[in-house]
RNA sequence: UGCCCGAUAGUAUAAGGGUAGUACAACUGAUUUUGGUUCAGUAUGUCGUGGUUCGAAUCCAUGUCGGGCAACCA
């Protein structure tokens, strides 16, 4: 059987294009403005236009749209490179707008030449009065009655910083009337004396986004421009400016952006996050940032597969959190060496275990022999965790207990002979029995018991700092929900157990090794690891089908 | 009440005039030395109303609902 993959509308469009001989190949872009990190929702549309590019044997630029010196930086550019390397995709050619300032400028000579762009000293209030309300038409003013050569020498001295911040701009002069608001003589070019990450302080005019960024396609001959549904009313524009200045007739097609459940996507409030101390800055493994989900511990293929399986359409979305969820556990099952640690440990004593060790093999990777196995000390006086025992079990309970017998993973089965408690009442220890002829892999007992516990040798265990994350927001929709969107932060989004005890074994890994601490969800090695000092972040939890069982009641 | 976009299970996404399918989520059960994985199965859907047609999720009309548009942001 074909399994032949339906394709997107954006693939339809390319297909017949290549079909039809419009184009014989096809040039995409990514265009970040440099002012933040990228973030999940970015995720969807790199791989999109890299993805475009990829199956259909063409090209993708990475161009970034750094038309407003305010608020971007360098430090931005690195980022999102890196992000994009990370994510395993190569663009053609690394591109700025800023590179095509002199030619933008050289187009918006062309409109005024043309009678279609006018100089306006109005004030920014006074613009927006005289636009109208998307019922009213908008009005022309004085400034609209220019002479050509009034408004190219005006606009020279503009270039020339002869004028103040917002004392004068450049509008392309389209039809107060429009019923699109775009179309009502936008403002084109503005004067701002700041200085740019890339053009130093070379200009003190800079493009307006409409008026670089189909421009900067059409330069680049970019075929299908893709950009979110927020841009439609744009598309006007970005078509006028193509027509009247004769350029390459790129296109602009534009689809639904990704949301997520219980996640923010917008630059602007990752910004606030960050630099409010909500979080410990772009990066922390919380934030749906790429470089947070990656320090978290997520794969790139894992975000590749999430993007491949939300499709690509029109209609407004919210895509659940489990979704992304499934896709990185399906990768690390994979791959992820399996390692016990006990978070809350409670002190196992074998009564009739002798003084001494044993060293157990235990596989990496039951889903990958290949993996191979390791080692595990034994002994006498272990750890398990301390919900893995219940002094009056609760129905379907099949940890240890009283009088219960459990197989310790790799290792024997042991029974519960004895409860110790402290003056408090608090259990301090559990004295077991274990069964000889139970050993691992060569278990003549008999004996069949339901549960399997994860443990560590308390002479050989070694201390490591874990992790734990959950949402950052407490409901599904924050971007709208009632209120603030910080109204709605989950304070205990962050957990961190300092003294886990963990097996040996975990000494020896690197910082590019996924792990899954058996039964208790995968995790990797974080920055903040010295040689000293294990830290793990826990990138997602295992499926838990006690805990929905223990919900149910 | 101007213009634009959209509407298929809980969430996404297919079906392009001919059996409404897939994935995640949910639920049952089997297997399991991870209550993981894997496997088998169950339930839930075409926004309303007219029309065209032998036949409509699909085409037409109309209504309803949701979203966007009046930054010297992108």
């Amino acid at each position: 059987m074909s399994e032949e993959k339906s394709l997107n509308f954006i693939e339809e469009i390319i297909e017949e294009d290549l079909k039809s001989g419009k184009h014989s190949s096809i040039t995409t872009r990514f265009p970040p403005e440099p002012n933040g990190y990228l973030h999940i929702g970015h995720a969807k549309s790199i791989c999109l236009n890299f993805g475009l590019a990829k199956k259909y044997g063409g090209q993708t630029n990475l161009r970034f749209d750094d038309t407003n010196p305010t608020t971007e930086e360098t430090e931005y550019v690195e980022s999102i490179k890196d992000d994009i390397r990370w994510l395993g995709f190569a663009w053609s050619n690394e591109l700025y707008a800023s590179n095509y300032f002199e030619q933008l400028y050289g187009f918006a000579v062309t409109l005024i030449k043309k009678g279609l762009a006018y100089v306006d000293d109005s004030s920014s209030e006074e613009i927006a009065e005289q636009k109208g309300t998307p019922t009213v038409p908008g009005t022309r003013n004085r400034f609209a009655d220019r002479t050509m050569e009034e408004n190219l020498q005006l606009f020279a001295d503009m270039r020339a910083g002869k004028f103040a911040d917002g004392s004068k701009v450049l509008r392309a002069r389209i039809d107060m009337a429009s019923p699109n608001m775009l179309l009502r003589d936008p403002i084109i070019y503005r004067i701002k004396h700041a200085h740019h990450h890339r053009t130093g302080d070379n200009w003190c005019i800079y493009p307006m986004y409409d008026f670089a960024h189909g421009q900067s396609d059409a330069i680049e001959k970019i075929t299908h421009s893709i950009c979110t549904l927020e841009f439609i009313p744009h598309r006007d524009l970005y078509n006028w400016c193509i027509e009247n200045l004769g350029i390459y007739p790129s296109r602009q097609y534009e689809f639904a952006r990704l949301n997520l459940t219980y996640t923010i996507m917008s630059k602007r409030k990752l910004l606030q996050l960050v630099n409010e101390g909500h979080v410990n800055g772009w990066d922390d493994p919380r934030m749906s940032t790429i470089s947070g989900m990656r320090r978290r511990g997520y794969t790139a293929s894992a975000i590749r597969e999430f993007c491949d399986r939300i499709g690509v359409a029109k209609r407004e979305n919210l895509i659940d959190f489990s979704l992304l969820e499934f896709c990185v556990r399906e990768d690390l099952n994979k791959i992820a060496l399996r390692r016990m640690v006990v978070f809350d440990p409670l002190k196992v004593v074998i009564t009739n275990y002798p003084e001494g060790e044993e060293w157990l093999a235990s596989e990496n990777n039951p889903e990958d022999p290949a993996a191979g196995h390791r080692e595990i000390p034994f002994s006498r006086e272990l750890y398990i965790e301390r919900e893995d025992f219940m002094e009056t079990p609760a129905k379907k309970y099949f940890r240890l207990a009283p009088g219960m017998m459990v197989r310790l993973k790799s290792a024997y089965i042991i029974k519960c002979e004895e409860v110790v408690k402290d003056v408090n009442g608090n259990i301090t220890e559990v004295r077991c029995t274990y069964i000889p002829e139970s050993k691992s892999g060569a278990d003549t007992s008999g004996i069949n018991v339901k549960g399997t516990l994860h443990w560590v040798s308390v002479a050989h265990a070694v201390t490591a700092e874990v992790r734990l994350y959950d949402r950052l927001f407490k409901v599904e929709d924050v971007a709208n929900a009632e209120g603030d969107f910080k109204d709605h932060i989950n304070e205990a989004s962050l957990t961190v157990l300092p003294n886990a005890y963990a097996e040996p074994a975990l000494l020896n890994d690197t910082a590019d090794d996924r792990y899954q601490f058996i039964r208790k969800g995968y995790f990797s090695l974080d920055k903040d690891s010295t040689p000293g000092k294990l830290v793990f972040n826990r990138t997602v939890t295992l499926k838990d089908g006690w805990a929905k069982e223990v919900k149910k009641g």
